[in-house]
RNA sequence: UGGGCGAUCGUCUAAUGGUAGGACAGUGCCCUUUGGAGGCACUUGUCUAGGUUCGAAUCCUAGUCGCCCAGCCA
């Protein structure tokens, strides 16, 4: 259930075949007048990332569309890869998202039940301790174009059986010695019908079961079977899980529980970024990243700390919406909700990144002045401030060229430009050092133009941010660029890996930035545009005397455009 | 060479036998005290070949191409 947020867009959500199905059966009654119920079930080893932002928000938005309820379940029937650390932040980012489980469960709640279940097909004479290694039962299985063989395991009794299957349980084996397998068809075309394993024995941990069991059930003998526990009428799931239906089916049926329905969609993919928790393990643990939440990963955490916003990320998965196709998102999408959203809310406010200091030569010496500036020209609800203004400020070294190239509408000798909010200026010369960079710029003001206003209706035709020097405050900026430098980040060349993709300048730290003084009571979680620059956010690295803030995205930039086009 | 699934503008996605539409990207123009935002316009698409039908993206047949499956992972 969301906490459909009124000051988001109302997301366009576009109709699809799961919100289809779901009408249909909700009209037909297909379960009665039981509620439309949905679970969201991450297997807790790994952070959260984008793809199951659009998997969180198919099965708690949907749910939510029809009156009904979502459980979070973790999918723990793995002791040897999950976590306690991220189950906690699979909660925190699904909340972080803006939605709410009914139940909280986990696999592992239903250990019990599934034992009995299983004793139960093995009295049906439906599954079979088998000995084989596990090397062998590869083998036995058959490939995809060959039919599998029997094990020699396979027609033991039901006495036999349940003797086995009770000391395996009890702690009699090794690791691996013994399974406990479905007898369903060796010679089915659907590999995942091949006698499926239901039970391994694996003397680990369990991050909460502790060292209560011994023997652990596969997913495809946990999780129909969590589903129907929970009466899930809809269970929604990737792609890759179609030919796992069958089976699911079957455990159900030979169970006669509740018939929960699995359906398929297809997973997200966005250019430019991985979404393998395999792979996204390995930057961490290499130290290609900073960490799980470092603001170039994926992972919600990560998006989290760049600056991006549940809001966005609801209606960048609305307007997706969810297909059976295979397909690739552009990232630009992501980045476009994302603007989207942080347009209409971000406070407005002035910084300067590359600083160039700008003398204006017949401001008097001494003086201040305060200019009121609107806070978000979007949203006349978010007020004003006051900005100090002196003789002495800094612009971007950016607006200012000493030989201006065609269509550069910015500052150079000669030019009238806007100071924002403040006065027009003229450049008349510059400083140079002895390498002939520009260091300083010098400049006339008319006080006519007094707030940035024109009183004889003379236009320039740009205007700058600026940062007064006797008044600014420094930072710490972080500007993020793409993690990988190709649209595929796993299209790399023989003997190489998705690392050689890494694009080596995803991160640039600009220590010299000038902002102007009300920054300094940014707090986390603040969101600001910095104008004609970007969207930011605080960092969590700041400290009482050292803002850091993190670039979540740089605003659209025409210029750049213009001087790409020119330089190719 | 088995089985499952799929194919619509560059990309993602609608149209459920009846005008192929939207979004992103792109291009041009307008507007602008952010070269931001906004507005207007334009461009481009039903995998192929047959068939059914008054009418097909949709139904049928045959191809082509793509993805997934041979963990005691999920």
């Amino acid at each position: 259930m969301t906490n459909s947020n009124p000051e988001s867009q109302e997301a366009r959500t576009v109709s699809n075949f799961l919100r289809d199905q779901m009408a249909e059966d909700v009209l037909a009654k297909k379960y009665g007048d039981a509620i439309v119920q949905t679970r969201f079930p991450p297997e807790p080893n790994g952070y959260l990332h984008i793809g199951h932002a659009k998997a969180i928000c198919i099965d708690f938005g949907l749910a939510d569309e029809f009156g009904g309820r979502t459980n979070l379940r973790f999918d723990d029937t793995n002791p040897e890869k999950e976590e306690q650390e991220y189950v906690d932040s699979i909660m925190t980012d699904v909340r972080w998202l803006g939605f709410k489980w009914d139940r909280l469960c986990y696999a592992s709640d239903y250990f019990g039940q599934l034992y009995e279940w299983a004793l139960q097909l093995v009295k049906a004479g439906k599954a079979y301790v088998d000995d084989l290694t596990a090397d062998e039962i590869r083998q036995y299985r058959g490939t995809l174009t060959e039919p599998g063989k029997d094990s020699p395991y396979r027609n033991r009794s039901v006495e036999e059986n349940l003797g086995l299957f009770l000391r395996m349980k009890s702690g009699e084996f090794p690791d691996g010695s013994r399974v406990l397998r479905a007898k369903i068809d060796m010679t089915s075309p659907n590999l995942n019908m091949r006698d499926p394993v239901m039970y391994r024995i694996l003397h680990a941990s369990h991050h909460r079961t502790g060292d209560d069991w011994c023997i652990y059930p596969m997913y495809d003998f946990a999780h129909g079977q969590s589903d129907s526990i929970e009466n899930v009428t809809h269970s929604m799931c990737t792609l890759e899980f179609a030919d796992h239906q069958p089976l699911y089916r079957w455990y159900i049926e030979q169970l006669g529980i509740f018939p929960s329905q699995q359906i398929e969609f297809d997973r997200l993919n966005l250019t430019y970024t991985l979404l393998s928790k395999r792979k996204l393990l390995q930057l961490v643990q290499e130290g290609r990243v900073s960490g799980w939440d470092d603001p170039r990963m994926p992972t919600l955490s990560g998006i989290r700390r760049r600056g991006f916003t549940p809001e966005a990320l609801r209606a960048f998965c609305a307007s997706i919406g969810a297909s059976r196709t295979n397909g690739t998102t552009d990232i630009e999408v992501l980045e476009h909700f994302q603007r989207d959203d942080l347009n209409r809310r971000a406070t407005r406010a002035m910084a300067v990144l590359n600083p160039l200091k700008l003398v204006i030569d017949n401001y008097p010496e001494g003086q201040e002045e305060l200019f009121e500036v609107v806070n978000n020209p979007e949203d006349p609800a978010a007020g004003v401030r006051q900005v100090p203004f002196s003789r002495i400020v800094y612009i971007e070294q950016d607006d200012f060229r000493e030989v201006p190239p065609p269509k550069y509408f910015r500052l150079s000798p000669g030019k009238e430009v806007r100071l924002r909010a403040a006065y027009f200026i003229t450049a008349n010369s510059v400083l140079k050092d002895a390498d002939g960079n520009v260091v300083e710029v010098h400049c006339t003001y008319d006080p006519a133009s007094r707030g940035g206003n024109s009183p004889d209706g003379r236009k320039v035709k740009s205007t700058l941010h600026w940062v007064s020097d006797a008044h600014a405050v420094s930072a710490e900026i972080r500007l993020y660029d793409k993690l990988f430098t190709k649209a595929d980040p796993n299209d790399y060349a023989e003997g190489e890996s998705f690392l050689s993709n890494l694009n080596p300048d995803s991160l640039t730290v600009l220590t010299g930035a000038k902002l102007e003084p009300s920054l300094a009571n940014a707090k986390l979680g603040d969101r600001f545009q910095f104008e004609r620059v970007g969207y930011f956010c605080l960092d969590r690295d700041s400290t009482e005397g050292k803002l850091v803030f993190n670039r979540t995205l740089s605003l659209k930039d025409s210029w750049a455009k213009i001087e790409k086009k020119a330089g190719s």
